[in-house]
DNA sequence: GCTCGATTCAAACAACCGTTTCAATCCTAC
DNA sequence: GTAGGATTGAAACGGTTGTTTGAATCGAGC
């Protein structure tokens, strides 16, 4: 039994979507490297646009299961867990796919980074949805590991971490992004220990002042 | 004397490309809010491929003029210069644009954060060039004010700076700009101060001792 | 005031897009 | 094996794209 059409086409879309972007990706480009016919995609997703948020969900899904699930075992662990842990767990997952041998994995990075990019709002609130319980889980673990740190903050702090970790991702070499994602693992640690103490820049306060 | 045909084309496609990427503005969109003929892109960049360029060439001149100016400022007190003064002339200059009054600055940010996106590696290249003397003039800097720190690790942090930097900027609200980039430029000093212990998260390292 | 290059204009061009249509084919259930 | 829904196929549709063309208009220099 082969793979389904429906999943051929999947598959040959996220690829192309990943090296072209949406629009310039044709679904003639898709149907073909998906040996399908080119009505095909509307048969099985209706429209272009929905064959993408189809994509994101099933990647998403994968991707964020994988983070809860690493964060289960570190909190089973009954005793505190600690900072760099946490990130860990949130990081490490976004690797995981490039495991597959071929470049699977930062493919999807450039995925997410087009996702950013783009102004498709739909898209964009549907990301966000998808996404909200597992911040909340992951800045209640990282509130739990850094006592006293301020909420708004953190959410700020958090969205720091994904920007990072979905750009350098998204364009390092395949080669460095093991050793630069316990880089980011480290340096986002010591960021999120920093912000304990409310030290404000010297030059930022200036200009805060200038224009209050 | 009005301003010339070619700066108001420059101009609408500076907003219509941030607000609706590149693929998806038509020249008749730019040429029609820029008062001018349909053949006058063409006429006077050669192609729609040359119009994204010139904008970039024309913004990120100014950015990064704007940048090595504060670090020049900051470097000629005689003194080591302070990590945070030197992340704060990074960051800072990026939010200098939103002074205009309108969202031009986050427009801006909107437009790089889609040149990352973008598989153009045209523009991609042109963009490191530009880049390239300013990140090395500051990677200097930083060096400076954290005396020995690892060059290549130096460069990756760097890189989470710029991902983390752009991604927030295009995505928050104008209001809070200001603020987050004061959390940021502190976040990163922690950050980069932080990585002066080697220390490597323990499950990262057991991730990392898997594949080798 | 006329000339000539620079600029603007309306119109058309060829190419490609996503989507729709409807007949042909496949496959399962009776 | 045959009926009937699910899937595939080839072709065409209407619309939009970036680009080109060639004539009309403008504006400075003699």
């Amino acid at each position: 039994m082969s793979v389904s059409t429906r999943d051929r086409i999947l598959d040959a879309a996220e690829g192309l979507f990943a090296d072209q972007g949406f629009h310039l990706t044709t679904l003639r480009q898709i149907t073909q490297a998906a040996e399908a016919n080119l009505a095909a995609v509307n048969y099985y997703f209706g429209s272009k646009q929905e064959l993408i948020r189809a994509i994101f969900r099933r990647r998403l899904d994968a991707l964020n299961a994988a983070r809860l699930e690493r964060l289960d075992a570190i909190e089973d662990d009954g005793s505190r867990p600690d900072l760099e842990a946490v990130l860990d767990a949130f990081v490490e997952p976004a690797l995981e796919f490039t495991r597959g041998g071929d470049a699977e994995g930062q493919r999807f990075m450039q995925l997410l980074l087009r996702a950013f990019a783009d102004r498709d709002t739909a898209l964009h609130e549907a990301m966000r949805h998808e996404y909200a319980h597992v911040m909340r889980r992951f800045a209640d673990a990282v509130s739990g590991a850094l006592p006293g740190a301020d909420p708004t903050r953190l959410r700020h702090q958090l969205d720091f971490i994904v920007g990072a970790l979905t750009l350098t991702m998204a364009e390092s070499a395949l080669k460095d992004t093991r050793i630069i994602a316990a880089e980011l693992v480290q340096f986002a640690a010591a960021g999120l220990r920093g912000s304990l103490d409310h030290r404000i820049p010297e030059s930022a306060r200036r200009t805060l002042e200038a224009t209050s």
